[in-house]
DNA sequence: AGCACGCCGACT
DNA sequence: GTCGGCGTGCTC
């Protein structure tokens, strides 16, 4: 077994499959699968991973593994097996499945170097272009008057070499760390020795007499109000040591973290939580669908199934919406299970996520709090898998591997023979669909812990408001509710789905709205540096201040940025305090945490906000929640926007009395009779399930079908669309009668960067082959995709029609 | 992907 | 002879 498989760091079709490289003696024995190894592969060195070995190999002769970057596993052979599946399964490459499941700074860069090699003159050039040195960074060709000409026939006379690097962004966290020479009685002597002067270097050795452990020499200069200088005075006598340690990160403060321990299950929670718990102790998968309105304390239940888990000696993971990795919800994890618990989302730096899953990797933790990406973490003995607001899109990845965390994560959930639970207030109709089958175990919490009722939601008529002559964009019930609470000193959050709105800019005289020049979209605006962008391909202008098309004055932005808003309100409502949260307001790091902690703090009146607002936030004084514009997004193309609609009406609503103090709930909207907005303000679930799903039923959407989206992009429109027939043709050619082919459509971006799109859409019911089929097609493209920058994509299972 | 190699045409 | 610009084929 002296060779080894490996699978390189190639993102290619043609490079998808492995690699026999002979290991040499160094490596035998120490080699395991599952290990980064850097290998020549043509003319460079690249890093690759190591997913098999044997003995035997068709070729006559193997190249070497130059070297090997890991000291144990990064990839464990269940996640190697994982890797493979979920290839195949999205129809995505080896490579990138292996690359999506590490954190990112294990990813390889590579950089090239020119080493001069002879001694004798070379051309004037090639002399002045080294300037002495032997070693150059091969970009500075780039920059020189060298042609390339020369420099390869320098290369082929073996004057230059070109020496390819493999390099890794992994940093280690290094805190300098100061601990005592000498034991404490003779610290207590040199205490004797010193001058009497010397207040600042006596307090140390005081403090070092009574604590002799090595500390940090931040902790300690801010402990005893010493300064640097103190220390390197004692550190130049040799009384005290200066040594730097490695350390890990740690983005969340955990002195302030109240430790809690396990509550009283009510009646309801009981029920729901026995069978799984029967599961854990079994050693047995199945799926768990636990549908609890907000409030149910869906969140007590995976808490204490964690707590069996790890009292048999095994590991969890929890998925959370990245919107909703708040701080709160790491505290209630963390003051549960205090260190045992890694957190991975993506506001952390990629050094604290490496950090954070090294802690996973090293098994120093037992339970892994995180968004998407967390599925993957390196456990080995996993018992449990919880997703929370299973729902969210957030957990279906848009860019390859295209895969939904919720199919990861019951696929784990077999390989470890462990329990999957979703938990949702509003689950996705699909889950709730199997769940009815029987696929899942379904357990519902229809009662709130605290036994309040769900707050009374109000719809308004937003159409009757502008027959009333008003044109703001607050109902006058709205105005009213809102100055009612800020006399209460109660507070208010504030809802704007900006999905599907945007600032736009358009002319007042003729119609003429400002659009990309490359992508179809309308250019935003942006207040601040009053300048136009496109969020698709970051195009930017300024701001015109007459109509290109008409030369009018009257050009103007419309639409509701929360910017706009945020000034309406405070021009209706002056005494009202506002905190404003997008992302704008959000982007630096932790503004988040800021902001939120501001208005728990009863700093603001109102809260307001975009999505990141609607989820798992819990402010016990907030009594008012007011959703400005209901359906901006009922009117997207997609089929899943009743479904949205429906969730977020009702996720906003549980936002308001959460504690003692009742709560409302008031939707302004322009189509009050549609369905979701109305069978949310009932919450009523299954009677939106039942009309959802007949919907599906008629318009042949899933849970009915799978679907599988292609998109096909080219500069040239006429040949996307030539193609995509093309594709759309040989799929109808394969397929069984009762799939549908739809196709060629114009993607809802038509145009992203100066290239055309189009789609072809794809509804089966049962199609064995359709993975192999799509994989043939594309395959039949290879020539064009290489040479005439023809682009196809596939998503196995689209959350986005875009 | 990214690199070498080879062929072509342009320029000097 | 010196250059850049493609198209093609290969990577254990």
């Amino acid at each position: 077994m002296n060779i080894a498989k490996v699978i390189v760091d190639v993102p290619a079709s043609s490079i998808n499959q492995t690699f026999d490289y002979q290991i040499p003696k160094q490596f035998q024995g120490v080699l395991q699968k599952g290990m980064r190894v850097i290998v020549p592969f043509g003319p460079r060195k690249i890093m690759g991973f190591v997913v098999e070995f044997t003995s035997q190999t068709e070729l006559t002769k193997l190249k070497d593994i130059l070297e090997v970057l890991d000291l144990t596993p990064v990839l464990t052979n269940e996640l190697l097996e994982l890797g493979r599946w979920l290839a195949e399964e999205t129809l995505s490459l080896y490579i990138t499945a292996l690359q999506a499941m590490l954190p990112q700074v294990l990813k390889a860069h590579y950089q090239k170097e020119l080493i001069r090699l002879t001694d004798e003159e070379m051309t004037n050039e090639l002399e002045n272009f080294f300037a002495g040195r032997d070693v150059i960074p091969y970009e500075e060709v780039d920059h020189s008057p060298v042609s390339y000409y020369q420099l390869q026939k320098a290369v082929q006379d073996g004057d230059i070499a070109v020496n390819y690097l493999v390099k890794s962004k992994i940093t280690k966290k290094r805190v300098t760390m100061i601990k005592p020479l000498r034991s404490s009685h003779l610290l207590e002597e040199t205490l004797l020795d010193l001058s009497t002067n010397a207040k600042k270097q006596h307090e140390l050795i005081t403090f070092f007499i009574e604590n002799p452990a090595p500390i940090e020499k931040r902790t300690l200069i801010h402990k005893l109000q010493t300064s640097n200088a103190t220390i390197k005075n004692l550190v130049d006598k040799h009384i005290l040591e200066n040594y730097s340690e490695e350390v890990y990160r740690n983005p969340f403060d955990d002195e302030s973290i109240v430790q809690t321990t396990a509550l009283e299950l009510t009646e309801e929670q009981e029920q729901a939580i026995i069978p799984i718990k029967e599961k854990i102790v079994a050693n047995e998968h199945d799926v768990f669908l636990v549908h609890g309105v907000t409030g149910s304390g869906k969140t007590e239940i995976y808490l204490q199934a964690i707590q069996d888990v790890i009292k048999k000696g095994q590991e969890a993971i929890v998925l959370v919406p990245e919107i909703s990795l708040t701080p709160q919800m790491v505290k209630r994890f963390k003051g549960r299970f205090g260190s045992k618990v890694a957190v991975l989302h993506s506001a952390l730096s990629s050094g604290e996520k490496y950090d954070e899953w090294r802690r996973i990797h090293r098994k120093e933790v037992q339970v892994v709090v995180g968004a998407r990406s967390a599925i993957f973490a390196p456990f080995e003995n996993l018992g449990i898998i919880i997703i929370d607001e299973e729902h969210e899109n957030s957990y279906k990845q848009e860019d390859n591997p295209r895969y939904h965390a919720r199919d990861v994560a019951i696929h784990r959930g077999k390989n470890h023979q462990c329990p999957v639970i979703l938990g949702s207030a509003t689950p996705a109709l699909e889950s709730y669909a199997r769940a009815q089958k029987g696929v899942y175990r379904l357990a519902v919490l229809e009662k709130r812990t605290n036994s309040q009722a769900m707050p009374e939601v109000e719809i308004i008529d937003m159409r009757k408001e502008l027959h009333a002559g008003n044109r703001t964009m607050f109902s006058r019930s709205l105005k009213e509710r809102i100055e009612q609470c800020i006399q209460r000193q109660e507070q208010i959050v504030l809802l704007l789905n900006r999905r599907g709105y945007s600032t736009f800019v358009m002319c007042r005289d003729c119609g003429h709205v400002k659009e990309c020049p490359h992508c179809d979209i309308a250019l935003t605006f942006h207040k601040n540096s009053n300048q136009l962008k496109c969020h698709y391909c970051s195009y930017e202008e300024p701001m015109p201040t007459i109509c290109p098309e008409c030369s009018s004055d009257l050009i103007r932005y419309f639409g509701t940025g929360t910017q706009r808003v945020e000034e309406a309100l405070t021009q209706l409502i002056p005494e009202a305090n506002v905190i404003r949260m997008d992302v704008d307001t959000t982007r630096r790091k932790g503004a988040h945490e800021k902001l939120l902690n501001q208005f728990a703090n009863r700093e603001a009146d109102i809260l307001l906000g975009t999505q990141m607002i609607a989820k798992g936030l819990d402010f016990e004084n907030v009594t008012l929640v007011g959703v400005l514009t209901a359906d901006s997004m009922l009117h997207l193309p997609d089929f899943r926007s009743s479904e949205k609609t429906f969730q977020l009406l009702t996720q906003v609503s549980g936002r308001a009395g959460r504690h003692e103090l009742p709560g409302e709930v008031i939707v302004q909207t322009y189509t009050p009779d549609h369905y979701s907005i109305e069978l949310a303000s009932e919450y009523d679930f299954t009677q939106f399930y039942k009309k959802e799903m007949a919907m599906r039923k008629t318009f042949k959407y899933p849970p009915y079908v799978f679907l599988a989206l292609m998109t096909i992009s080219h500069e040239n429109q006429v040949k996307v669309i030539q193609t995509t027939q093309k594709i759309t043709k040989m799929l109808l050619d394969h397929v069984s009668d009762e799939t549908v082919v739809l196709g060629p459509t114009p993607s809802p971006l038509a145009r992203i960067k100066n290239r055309y799109r189009y789609q072809c859409m794809i509804k089966y019911r049962n199609e064995p082959h359709i993975r192999t089929l799509i994989q043939n097609i594309i395959q039949n493209f290879s020539e064009e995709t290489r040479k005439d920058d023809l682009f196809i994509t596939v998503d196995m299972q689209p959350y986005q029609m875009m």
